[in-house]
This record gives structure tokens, C-alpha cells and sequence, in this order.
DNA sequence: TCGAATTTGTGCGTATGTATC
DNA sequence: GGATACATACGCACAAATTCG
């Protein structure tokens, strides 16, 4: 029988199929290349360019000298995005309980980019605030994001930077209560792609594996954009959890 | 200075920020194998990894005999994952408008797969309906989903079939009001991998194309599990899209 | 219509560097 | 030191598709 794929993508295939039927599992050595080789009866670089497939799909990484090994994919937990919590931009549910969440930020007053003025609402160039995140699972990174809000808002008042202050690492809804804006509203809009080389190294993970990318704003009762912000999710072992109540 | 990232991705980083400068704009031909071999003194097997890099993030496709040419990337579309509209299970909000929405079901009864028994909170192997969908925009594949029913709630029912009886393709609230049951909540886990060979076939993308993930299950007002489903959407031009409402 | 050139996609053999055992 | 293994890189080759003279 004819069988079109291509022999490295035949060999993925079946070394993907092994792992996920539990063949190989966890922590397990995949055959190496000379073992491969023999084999498939194929070549270095045709082997290696099958585990390339697979490490790039996140079921194995390599290590240098050791081996290639079936990496844990299991989800360790999932960030809540519908919660009501005031008191914390960071809330996850987890898997068995007990891993450390932890964030950090650095603020700068900047001028709004086009993308972050657009949604927004505001002209281009107009002052935000910009806040920088990094979000930490038992000091492994776990999610980047970037906020901006507008100064026009916040400026001179004990809200200005996120996580100074009075009621600073609140979380955007407290925050904003603080000055008399109830934010009501949030769009987000999710997505993934492969992350940069950049994201990837600030992930710790390898350059050119999934993340999921969100993008959200937050609105106040009178429909007006107080905060936006993009972020970019690992999506190997970390998902975003959703809860929707139907009205009516 | 030294560059510790390997030549190839070097050139990958390259082109892609040539690609994301507008250097090189949506439908541009990327320099050919040779043209890339000159430009950086680079072997073919070298050049060509930098390319799949390209391909692999999307950012580019082949065409046999042709070249290869800056994919594009602008979103299409949103899914939209938080509406209370019950006559359709499959409403998007599009970008320029004028996209056809469709879609196909097949419905089978099975028994129930392990982990669909445990997210509905029945045994195992107790019999649910079991659909495929194929959701399309303008003929092209979007989002395939499969989802679960226990047969117990709908057996001898008028919604036995998703897409059959008087209340077809009304999606799940609407079929499951139509017997009693009101569905008031939903709990939405989101993650994104790459696709499985058999994914980006279906979904007419290159395997190992990034793909956002869902998994979806329905309650009632007394907090039952009514059917729950699972479903894989190309990343490369679409999102989803939530409305969170904060009350109180 | 034919043929040559170009380009992608795949594949083989080999070599080098580096890390681990 | 030596064997093994990963990661990168070079040179070459061929099939299939397209383009152009």
C-alpha cells in the first residue's frame, strides 16, 4: 500500500502514536537516532527531522548528551478568567493544590501604541500607563502580559502604578473602585500561535512552541475602554478556564 | 559580537522581521533557496530549516514549483463563545462581514469514552449520542467538534439528534428547553498544540499548524453535566471571543 | 509542443562540536 | 579516555511542479 506521507512525518506519526497509547511513557527515552536509523532504514538527518516534529509539538525535549525524552504534558492547572475576584489579577485552578503563584510588575508612563489607543478608544500617542508582567507557578514562568491604561484616567490619583500604593497587585476591578470606576465588562479575545524566540526565551520554553495569546479590555458601566492589555499564555501544560452563565 | 543562536534561526528571525516590518508584505515571494544560500553564505539544508521555521509559525506557505509566499495572517473572524443566542451553536462576529456560516453534523450513539464520562459524571461505557461536527466559513473548514449526550436525558425524546427533528441545529439550549431542561451555565477549558496529521487534514492546514483547543461542558440549574463536547479551531485566522460580565 | 531553468520538498552521507555516562 | 547522543551544518541528489523561451 501506498502510503503518501513523507518518511519522516511516517516516523512522528508512529512515535507520536506510541507515546499517546502509552508506550512510551512519561520521562521515557525515545529510541536514539542510531536506533531509529536501523530502524526505519533512514537517514541522520531524516530521523532527526522526525523528532524535530515531535519536539517542536511539545512531546519530547531533548537533552543534550542524555537523550530525548517524553515530556510531561499533563496540565498542571488552568487560569480563571470569568472570576469576580477583586483581590487578585493572578487566579488559577489547580490540578493536586499546593504550587506557589506569584507575579511581578514594572510600570513606565508611555504613549499609547496604535493597536492599545485603538481599542482603547483614545487618540494614538495619548499617555497610558504601561505595566509589564510576568506571572509565576512555583517560580516557573507561566503567562506575559502587557496593560495599558490611560492616564487620563488614573493620573494623580493613589491608583496610578498597579502595583504601588494603597491598593496595589489588586487586580484592575479593585482598582479602579478605589477612584469610582466600576469596571463591569471584560471582552477577551483568545488565540495562540508559536511563540517568538524572544517569548520563547522568557518562557523558558523552546523557540517555536504553542502559547495562547489573549487580548482583553475592561470596560466601566458607561461603556467606556478603562484598561487593555495583551498577554501570552504557555500552552503546554496550561489552559484558561471559562464560566458562562446563560441569562434568560 | 557573538550570536549564540544558530545560523538558521537566524535567518528565520530575519525573516520574520522583515515579514513584521512590512518589508515583506502579505502575499510577497520570500527569497529563494539559492537567493538565501548567496545572501548567507548558508547550505541548502540550513536555508530550508529557516524556511519550515517560517512555515511552521505560519508565517509563510509553499508552493510547489513557485516559491514561497508571506501567508496572511489578519483575523478573519472571532468565534463567539459566550452568546445566549439559542438558534445556533456556531455564531462568529467577522471583520468585514459577508463570510457563510455553515456546518454538518453526524450523530451516532455510542458508549461513552472515558474521559467524556467523567467530565458528564457517568460511568464509562453508558450510552450518550456522540456528534461530529464540521463547522465551515465560506466553504473553508474553521473548527471540527465532537460532542457527547447521555442518551439517558434524550432517549425517546424529540432531540434525540442534533440535527434531526423539529428542533435541529438549535444548538444545545435550545434542544434541551424544548424537553425540560434548562441549561444555564457553561464551564469552557481552553488550551492550544500543535495538529495532529489527521487535524490539518481536516482542517486543510500544514500538519504541525498551531490550533486553538475547547473543551465544553453543559449544566443545568441543579448543576448536572447535560452534555459536554470537545473541539480544535485553526488558530491561523481565527479566535474566540468572550464576554465576561462582572456582577456585584 | 517541447525543453530548459527555476523552485519547492524530500532524502542520503558525512562532518564537527558539545555534553553525558 | 572512549563511547554514546544530541544539535548543527555542509554538499549533493532527485522528483514534482511551475515558468518561460
Amino acid at each position: 500500500m501506498g502510503d503518501a506521507r513523507p518518511v519522516y512525518q511516517r516516523i512522528a506519526d508512529d512515535l507520536r502514536e506510541r507515546i499517546d497509547g502509552g508506550d512510551l511513557s512519561v520521562g521515557a527515552q525515545i529510541p536514539s537516532r542510531s536506533q531509529l536509523k536501523r530502524a526505519y532504514a533512514a537517514s541522520d538527518q531524516t530521523v532527526d527531522r522526525a523528532v524535530r516534529v515531535l519536539k517542536a509539538a511539545g512531546y519530547a525535549q531533548g537533552q543534550f548528551g542524555r537523550g530525548v525524552f517524553v515530556a510531561d504534558r499533563t496540565p498542571v492547572g488552568s487560569l480563571l478568567r470569568s472570576t469576580g475576584a477583586v483581590d487578585s489579577p493572578f487566579a488559577a485552578r489547580l490540578v493536586p493544590g499546593g504550587v506557589a503563584l506569584t507575579w511581578e510588575a514594572v510600570s513606565t508612563p508611555a504613549p499609547a501604541p496604535r493597536e492599545a489607543a485603538r481599542r482603547l478608544g483614545i487618540p494614538a500617542g495619548d499617555r497610558v500607563m504601561c505595566t509589564q508582567y510576568e506571572y509565576l507557578a512555583d517560580r516557573k514562568p507561566v503567562q506575559l502580559a502587557v496593560s495599558w491604561e490611560p492616564l487620563a484616567l488614573t493620573d494623580g490619583t493613589d491608583v496610578v502604578f498597579p502595583e504601588r500604593g494603597p491598593y496595589a497587585r489588586r487586580g484592575v476591578r479593585g482598582r479602579f473602585a478605589a477612584i469610582g470606576i466600576r469596571v463591569v465588562r471584560a471582552a477577551e479575545l483568545v488565540g495562540s500561535r508559536s511563540a517568538t524566540t524572544a517569548e520563547a526565551e522568557a518562557l523558558g520554553c523552546a523557540p517555536g512552541q504553542c502559547v495562547t495569546t489573549l487580548e482583553r479590555t475592561h470596560y466601566d458601566e458607561r461603556g467606556r475602554a478603562v484598561e487593555t492589555s495583551e498577554a501570552v499564555v504557555r500552552a503546554d501544560r496550561w489552559r484558561l478556564e471559562y464560566d458562562i452563565a446563560f441569562t434568560g
